[in-house]
DNA sequence: ATGCTATAATTTGTATGACAACTTTGGTGC
DNA sequence: GCACCAAAGTTGTCATACAAATTATAGCAT
């Protein structure tokens, strides 16, 4: 059994953020208690708080002030990770929320991949499909494969945006509800997910852009029915 | 003349990273040089170049690995800010992917607002359309107005994913490209996207889907036209 | 009392040194 | 060739000291 080493900059950086998001103890705009502090408080070097501390930082979660103290970032200026506090959250309604998501932009990728792609990338997609197939033919889990299907999809549309978006929030998303809820991927629903899949992978690599968002549509569909029917 | 203070871990951090994205010196994969080594070289003491890492760890730049060294996050594992890389690629085509990509959601916002928007909700969109409308006609800035009206129909939509996303996305892209390009404000359009706004804050505040989708694509689209024509 | 100024207190920033813990590499013995 | 062990390389943690910025305080002049 392999346990991963966590630093405990990371693990004070949890920490904080947990009091933050699940015990509320300190909101947005309040001043965290100073360094020497807090360090104590939690049982580290001064150091390590501070390299926690810009962890955090980097993440935009906290802001701090130099001489005046360091303090919890509001929303706006502190954009990046607030999918971190999605655990408030009901679960369930943010992967419903996910999918309803998913449904409104993943069609259109799948269409302006049929459109846009390379070669190289049809063939790719093509590839990701026969290999989820057969990962499912052998009871295996998929999940990896199942996300670089549609992060390559998001590739080979040509957006920046696209491509820098997709896979960051369905890692965001996935990280939020790590350890809870699984994002669909039912027995039930895995056979029905390679068709669709192979499916769309074959109206892009014929360039059939209509074809391609459809398929793509009633797979996200489909997984939106397995999450009601839970 | 108040210059702002700027820590030296905050510059290493922009230091490494223009090396990482500007001078591409070190790649996705690539091992930087252990902290001392960089420390010496980049003339901070070691602490300070530990912090920088932790600040561009949590951005999800750089990937440390206790014992072995520390890497350049690949796209895909290292989801968050890869935008703040983004002056490598062309900007003006940036703004049109964001623009397509906006083109693409943001109609389906407008539509899922009117359906599920709050009364105040639906007052706050009308209120942020009018006061958008006496700013230009003073002839006065109103990027931010103009921001604060997309976001607050994307928080209207009561889907937990666009709420968080579209703002982030939008920061995001805003900063990547913050010294050149202007968002698409140019003097002409601005007319016309008063007009958009307040089409589209009536239709939400009547719960006219249809109508509201259709107003935002004119909208959007208005801006992608604009932008071409320079 | 009021307001300004200098000073002190608070707080984050930076540097240095030492040692611990983990990973990788290379050699050694079999 | 293989397994094991030692050593080198690298990040992790702690402790201490002082620098620099901000905020609060006290005192003085008006």
């Amino acid at each position: 059994m392999e346990k991963p080493f966590i630093p405990i900059s990371q693990l004070i950086a949890n920490q904080i953020r947990d009091m933050i998001f699940l015990e509320q103890r300190y909101q947005p705009g309040d001043k965290l208690p100073n360094e020497y502090e807090l360090s104590s408080l939690l049982g580290v070097s001064r150091s390590s708080l501070r390299e926690a501390i810009k962890l955090l930082a980097g993440q935009g979660i906290l802001t701090i002030r130099r001489g005046s103290g360091t303090f919890v970032s509001s929303p706006k200026e502190g954009q990046r990770d607030w999918f971190a506090g999605a655990y408030l959250e009901d679960q369930k309604k943010l992967v419903k929320h996910w999918f309803e998501f998913r449904l409104i932009l993943e069609p259109h990728n799948a269409r302006l991949a049929a459109q846009n792609a390379t070669k190289e990338e049809r063939e790719e997609i093509t590839r990701l499909a026969r290999e989820l197939a057969a990962l499912v033919e052998e009871g295996k889990p998929f999940t990896k494969e199942d996300q670089a299907f549609h992060t390559a999809i998001a590739t080979a549309t040509q957006n920046s945006v696209i491509t820098m978006t997709m896979p960051a929030l369905e890692d965001a998303v996935r990280s939020a509800i790590a350890t809870s809820t699984s994002i669909g991927k039912s027995q039930v629903s895995s056979q029905n997910a390679v068709k669709f899949h192979q499916a769309v992978a074959d109206c892009i690599a014929l360039g059939d852009a209509e074809g391609a968002e459809m398929a793509m549509r009633f797979h996200i569909l489909h997984g939106l029915r397995d999450l009601d029917a839970e």
